[in-house]
Order: C-alpha cells, then sequence, then structure tokens
DNA sequence: GTTGGCACTTACCAAATGGTGCATACTGGA
DNA sequence: TCCAGTATGCACCATTTGGTAAGTGCCAAC
C-alpha cells in the first residue's frame, strides 16, 4: 500500500485510466458542445450500442465528468453534461480534436492503404 | 465513396483510430521525449507484454508515427523515434497529459473508490 | 389499437485485445 | 561454461470489451 503505490507512470496514464474506453473521448467532446439528452448523444456516437453507451455514461459520472439529469417526466427524459471537472478534461483533449482535423485526410488514406486492419478506433487488427 | 465515406464523426474520432489503443499513448508520450530502444521503451511502458509492444510500436510506424531504426548490429540493436508527424500528435497530447499530472491524485482516489469495476491500464492492485 | 420513441436493462454471445511462454541467433560477462 | 540481454516471432490462452436482441412502462401519433 506504500510503495507499489505509484499507480501511473505518468500524468498521461492517469488520464487514460479515465477515458481509455472506446468511446468515452468521443462522448465527451460531443458533450462539451452542449448538453445532450440520452437518444441525441446515441445518434451522435451513432455505432455505440445501446449497452456500451450507458455504461460508459455510467462511469463517467461515476469518475465525476459527466452529470446526468433525470427530469422524472412522463416520456422519460434524461439530460447529460460535463461538470467543470469534465470540461476541463475536454479542454486538454480539443488539441486532440484539432489534430484529427488537420490530419484527417491523411488518417483516412493511411486508414485504407493499411485496410487489413483496424477502421473504427483501436481494434479489428484481424 | 461517395456517402458511406465520413468515415469518422469528428477530428478526434480520427485521431483515435490511431492511438485508441491500450498503450500507443504512452509509447508516444515515452519515444516524445527521447528516441529509445526497444528494450528501454518496454521498461518506461512497463506491464506491456513484448508482444503487444511490438504489435503497437508495428502498426505505429504503418501509421507514419514512429520510425523504427536498425542498426542491423549483432547484439540487436533497434531504436525507435517519432516522425514529424508523430511528433506534432505528442504535442496535441501533452495537454492531456498536463491535465493527468495535475489531477492525479483525484483520479487515484477516484480510482480507489470505484474499485469494484475495471482499472483501466495497468492494475496494482489486480 | 398498433406502432414508435424515450431511456434504459438484461442475458447471452462474439470479437477484439492482450498476456504467457517458448524459441532464435549471437555476444559479452560472471 | 553457463547465463543474461538483445529484438523479435509464434502458438495458444484469458480476459476484457463490446455488440445483438429482446423487453419494460408509458405516452403520443397514425
Amino acid at each position: 500500500m506504500s510503495e507499489e503505490a505509484q499507480t501511473f507512470t505518468c500524468g498521461l496514464h492517469a488520464t487514460l485510466a479515465l477515458i481509455g474506453s472506446k468511446w468515452k473521448p468521443l462522448i465527451l467532446a460531443f458533450l462539451g458542445q452542449k448538453s445532450r439528452r440520452y437518444g441525441e448523444l446515441k445518434r451522435c456516437v451513432r455505432d455505440a450500442s445501446d449497452k456500451v453507451l450507458i455504461q460508459h455514461l455510467k462511469e463517467l459520472e461515476a469518475d465525476g465528468l459527466v452529470k446526468r439529469t433525470d427530469f422524472g417526466e412522463v416520456p422519460p427524459r434524461v439530460e447529460y453534461s460535463l461538470t467543470p471537472f469534465g470540461e476541463s478534461l475536454v479542454e486538454a483533449l480539443k488539441p486532440l480534436c484539432g489534430w484529427g482535423e488537420d490530419n484527417r485526410k491523411d488518417i483516412e488514406a493511411s486508414m485504407v492503404s493499411s485496410r487489413t486492419r483496424k477502421i473504427p478506433f483501436n481494434h479489428t487488427l484481424a
């Protein structure tokens, strides 16, 4: 409990512990634009299944990055938004968004050439 | 090539396609400090197995982010370094490192409390 | 009155991802 | 002489992760 407590090798390592899942960075980025209702968010992060999306949202909430507001209305209405903590993270995420925009073409091209593997995200190396 | 070609929903999505794997951001960050030989890098990214580390390095190389230099020497000697492209990405990655440093304590704490679930990356407590 | 959307939940299953251990070819150190 | 370190490859296995499909309760629109 004393020595091996060096949980992370560096700040990045710590950050990744929070947003290292498939859709989390994207979820945060979309919530960074504005608060969104569940269905809306789902349409943004298309491709993510309900199960996973909700699971990630719960974790983000547990980690204090996202706030869930349930309006308790009849046709369910729930809104997700960033907490200040989450917002600070999204700020740090922006350069990556920008980098991606700037290099989108190259990335897509390289994605096509190395077609044999990953397409969506990290996996699919089959 | 016309419609469904909208590969990524946003820049971030594109970026994640390149560095969405478990150790890639870390590998890049460490290489961002200096070029490193394989063994050295492995010690930095501890916890990653050879298989995975090498696999990730190959992908990063294929994606033009990392350069591999084999000195063809007798006791194998290979050095990994960032390409300019890789360096630009590392730049965009730095805010996340910083954010992680700044919030390390909070993150570790939250990691402990939400003990019941994943410890995304390394383990420390299994 | 059937369909459809909302915000989920659950059970089950597949794939992605990562890990272990063994092997290589050679050299320098104990 | 025997072992360790170097940078990988490979086969096989385990776990983690994510996806599918179906269901829930309630209301509005068709």
